[in-house]
RNA sequence: GGGCGGUUAGCUCAGCUGGUUAGAGCGAUUCCCUUACAAGGAAUAGGCCGGCGGUUCGAGUCCGUCACCGCCCA
């Protein structure tokens, strides 16, 4: 084995050999044993791609965490299904081919809907091999013979059949109203995909010409407006005022004339307007604002759309027809200021919608479009998570989902675009619709509906990509052919994959997606199936650049996943990811970072090539009653397990105890730093050194002990961290003597579950050997000893049993003459003059460092602990000299504090003594 | 306007249902190429846990409030 771990010597190859062997495939895992077949499948639906291009470090995160989790409970003996995926992101990859086509000078329009489709089917599948690549690179350990595509004819079976039902439900409609527009897209989009954004825009006032109330007068011939649009003026079918306004209450009822155009509009009154916001009167333009749409239903206003779907103004716009909505702004106000309208326009800084995709302005624009009723569905779903059927961690997000749900809009699903599932909807000559699988299903409707053959013609537009994604859990799983038992040919050997697949089990996600995706999928899935698509939600936060912004190609600040796996190899990146955070809360990924766990896997990888040369001299005995996937290393019998191994197996133990509940518990991120502490600072720190004087210098026996249980507690520390690192653990496992030739590989292996079983004497009397050694090397370094120079050490008496049966440790560890070391009832180490006195542990420790000693400075570092200790001293001894502590506090609270006074007060017999005799 | 999150060492972050003297990585300082590892080892320094108030025997942790930062929704 080289000294260093260079992952890119293994990554590749072991995924390789992994995919190969049908690891990843519940079948296999059942077949070879590992998975109970009776026990619970462990299904993730994994959020697919976009088939748009590259993956980012989202999708590693993604990746990084369901890897986990799917690899733990494949160790667990649960049979495991990941189900792998592309989107077929129908904005996103239309915007992606058409800007592919303006570079060669041409449009979708020219080449027509046809060719276009065939364009993006043919840059479809270049880039889908790139990220299925891409994704392996990362590790997935997915059912890869299950994967699936929004678009492939499966899905879009669900799809129709979706559509097709909720239409029969009358849960899907028709219908014109005022929608999001992107003038880019050239699309509506849904509330969703909206997103809004401050803008440092202007606020217009203007005067609104008012015509002369018949007969009477008036002064005012004007009332000022204020808008943050001036070219929807254009639009305007009324003026509004608040119906108590002293100010305008003479004007309710009277005509206003909309400039320029010198259209008549009523002035109405509506509680709507707040009278507190600008001049108090409002202009309401129904066709471009949504509440003024609102107002426009109250009073039956007439509704005027003056833009084109490209965001020009169109003929209803008058002199500004053909001009585009932001070039007519200026040119309108322009001349209004001619006209002296103009009263004002100042700075004015407001929420403006834009497209999520594009980043366009949004138009509010009435349109026809097909639209789903989410109140039922909605009130199921927010059903399934309040009584537990669906839980989502974190549960902070409940709310956030309650909130939602509850103030649900009817969903816009119809989209302007060719890229995507076409809504099954035939239209007959006059207008009557038909929902239907196939033209010539709709046309046999048709002759019903007719009594003869007429001809349809299909709805032009597609679904939203999202509609598709809301139907993934289970479309992924065969539905609905499987549900009716008429399974596809191509499809047949995963036929009852819905049935013994679903529900899932977690679906894990960022929450930056919970109501576009995981929201439609809860909804959906108890439509559809009558069950909620999974059981839990696990959501975790957004990796963000170093510097707290979000990571984008535009601020180029973004880092390439794939990059980093080839720096640091996908250990080092996976475990940083899964490490770095705690579920929800958003990360900034430091390279640093990265770069401190690539180093942990070589820490690994050289503890394992030390144990690994020990191995070599001598067969290790195996442990084979644990049964397959569970084979390893035996252990010594206890009597000759000594001091240090009966620590480190008791650490071990509580580790994987603890590392196990913590998953359980979804703090996943816990448990890989618990792994790292134990495996770094216990594992190599203390137990290989505490183990090197055994296996170099003891009896052969003990030699060999140590062998077993260097290797045993290496081999099952590999079965813990693996679903953390696979990589190098699976490296490292496959080269462990005996327990390799044995099993095919780590990932297949079972998660360890021995009971819980400590060894609380050996833990506390290591742990004081621990404190001994390091105060021994913090006199050393204080007193610049030479590194390499043994020095001698007398021991106090009381600290006999644990010296006298541990004296190679305490050699090695910190470098005592082992010629040199004495045990004493009264040491003062007087001989050679002054010594350090160390309190430590417990038991009071003098170096004699002849000549070095620094008198003065001992006496003020004793002193100082003495002050400490009787700091302690006093606190403990407060709190237990109140009553109401002694009586409120549990017991083990109390006695944990009587404890510990009384180690307190025997240390600070051992400092004060120490100060006398230097003193003396 | 409503909701959520954050504020802990110079930097980036852990700290689960309240209970040892609050931890890690990076950075800093000193020393060491000791036969697993210099991507390493040993040691050290560095924190009124954002402010105020409360609950409690006990608060980084629970409650209230304020401040600042960020996100979501309207």
């Amino acid at each position: 084995m080289p000294t260093i771990y260079e992952p890119q010597q293994w990554e590749e190859k072991l995924y390789e050999w992994w995919e190969s062997m049908g690891f990843f495939r519940p079948e296999q895992q059942i077949e070879s044993g590992l998975a109970d077949p009776d026990a619970p499948p462990f299904v993730i639906s994994m959020p697919p791609p976009n088939v748009t291009g590259v993956l980012h470090l989202g999708h590693a995160i993604t990746s990084a965490v369901e890897d986990m989790l799917v690899r733990y409970n494949r160790m667990a003996g649960r049979p495991t299904l990941w189900v792998p995926g592309t989107d077929h992101a129908g904005i996103a990859t239309q915007n992606v081919v058409e800007r592919k086509l303006a570079e060669s000078g041409t449009t979708r329009h020219d080449i027509g809907r046809e060719r276009f489709l065939q364009e993006v089917w043919d840059w479809k599948d270049e880039y889908h091999g790139q990220i299925s690549g891409q994704q392996r690179r990362m590790g997935i350990s997915c059912d890869w013979t299950r994967e699936r595509f929004t678009l492939d004819d499966g899905l879009s079976d669900a799809v129709l059949e979706a559509f097709i039902r909720l239409y029969n439900d009358d849960l899907i409609y028709r219908g014109n109203y005022l929608v999001n527009w992107c003038p880019r897209c050239e699309s509506a989009i849904s509330d969703l995909e909206v997103e809004h954004e401050q803008i440092d825009g202007k606020l217009y006032t203007f005067r609104y010409p008012l015509q002369e109330l018949n007969g009477a007068s008036s002064t005012a011939n004007h009332v000022e407006v204020s808008t943050t649009r001036p070219e929807t003026i254009l639009g305007d079918t009324a003026v509004a005022v608040h119906p108590e306004d002293q100010r305008y209450a003479h004007l309710i009822g009277g005509t206003a004339l909309v400039p320029i155009l010198n259209r008549e509009i009523p002035i109405i009154a509506d509680e709507h307007v707040d009278p507190q916001f600008g001049t108090g009167a409002l202009k309401v333009t129904p066709g471009h604002d949504p509440n003024d749409y609102e107002i426009a239903q109250r009073h039956n206003l007439p509704y005027i759309n003056i833009t084109n779907v490209d965001g020009t103004l169109n003929a209803a716009a008058g002199p500004y027809a053909g001009l585009d909505r932001f070039a007519a702004r200026e040119k309108l106000w322009q001349d209004m200021d001619a006209a002296g309208l103009v009263v004002a326009d100042k700075t004015h800084l407001h929420e403006v919608g834009h497209c999520q995709r594009c980043h366009t302005i949004v138009e509010p624009l009435l349109s026809t479009q097909w639209f789903v009723k989410t109140k039922p569905l909605a009130e199921a779903a927010t059903a399934a998570v309040r009584d537990g059927r669906v839980k989502i961690v974190p549960e902070r997000f409940e709310r956030n989902y309650y909130h939602w749900m509850e103030n649900i809009r009817d969903w816009c699903i119809s989209r302007q675009l060719w890229w995507g599932h076409r809504i099954p909807i035939w239209y007959g000559p006059d207008g009557h619709q038909f929902a239907a699988r196939s033209e010539s299903d709709a046309l046999e409707q048709a002759i019903e509906v007719y009594g003869k053959t007429v001809k349809l013609e299909q709805d032009e537009d597609v679904l939203d990509t999202w509609f598709s994604s809301g139907l993934w859990p289970f479309s992924t799983l065969g539905w609905p052919q499987s549900e009716n038992g008429e399974a596809t040919a191509g499809a047949a050997s995963h036929a009852s994959d819905l049935a013994r697949f679903y529900p899932t089990t977690v679906l894990e996600t960022g929450y930056d997606i919970i109501f576009f995706w995981v929201a439609r999928m809860i909804m959906m899935g108890l439509y559809f199936t009558g069950e909620a698509p999974f059981k839990y939600v696990y959501l975790h936060g957004l990796v963000r650049a170093e510097d707290g912004r979000k990571m984008s190609k535009s601020l180029g600040n973004a880092l390439d996943p794939l990059d980093l796996i080839g720096a640091y190899g996908n250990d080092a990146l996976r475990f940083t990811l899964l490490t770095g955070s705690t579920p929800g809360n958003d990360m900034k990924l430091s390279v640093s970072r990265i770069e401190a766990n690539r180093n942990f896997a070589n820490k690994i990888w050289n503890a394992a090539r030390f144990v690994l040369m020990n191995l070599e001299a001598d067969e290790v005995a195996l442990d084979k009653e644990s049964g397959p996937n569970s084979i390893t290393y035996a252990l010594p019998p206890v009597a000759a397990q000594t001091l240090a191994d009966r620590w480190i197996l008791s650490r071990l133990n509580a580790v994987q105890t603890h590392v196990t509940h913590l998953i359980k518990n979804w703090q996943l991120g816990e448990a890989g730093r618990q792994l790292y502490e134990f495996l770094w600072s216990e594992y190599c720190d203390w137990y290989i050194e505490a183990a090197k004087p055994r296996l170099y210098g003891g009896q052969p026996e003990q030699a060999n002990a140590t062998r077993q249980v260097l290797a045993y507690t290496l081999e099952q520390s590999l079965r813990l961290l693996h679903p953390f690192m696979p990589y190098v653990t699976e490296a490292i496992w496959s080269h462990l003597p005996g327990v390799a030739e044995q099993a095919e590989a780590l990932m297949t292996q079972r998660w360890p579950s021995a009971p819980e079983q400590r060894d609380a004497q050996a833990e506390d009397a290591f742990g004081r050997i621990q404190e001994i050694v390091r105060a021994i090397r913090n006199a050393r370094a204080e007193y610049n000893v030479e590194p390499g120079r043994r020095i001698a050490a007398v021991f106090a008496d009381s600290g006999h049993m644990l010296v006298h049966e541990n004296l190679e440790l305490f050699t090695s560890l910190a470098r005592l003459d082992a010629e040199q070391i004495a045990i004493e009832s009264n040491a003062n180490g007087s001989d050679s003059g002054p010594s350090v006195q160390l309190n430590a542990g417990g038991i009071t420790t003098y170096l004699p460092l002849a000549g070095m000693v620094d008198l003065a400075a001992e006496q003020k570092r004793l002193q100082k602990e003495l002050d400490n200790v009787d700091n302690q001293i006093n606190r403990a001894a407060g709190l237990l000299s109140n009553e109401n502590f002694v009586g409120k506090a549990p017991q083990q609270v109390v006695q944990r504090e009587r404890d510990k006074l009384e180690e307190l007060e025997s240390r600070r017999i051992q400092v004060a003594a120490s100060l006398a005799q230097l003193g003396s």
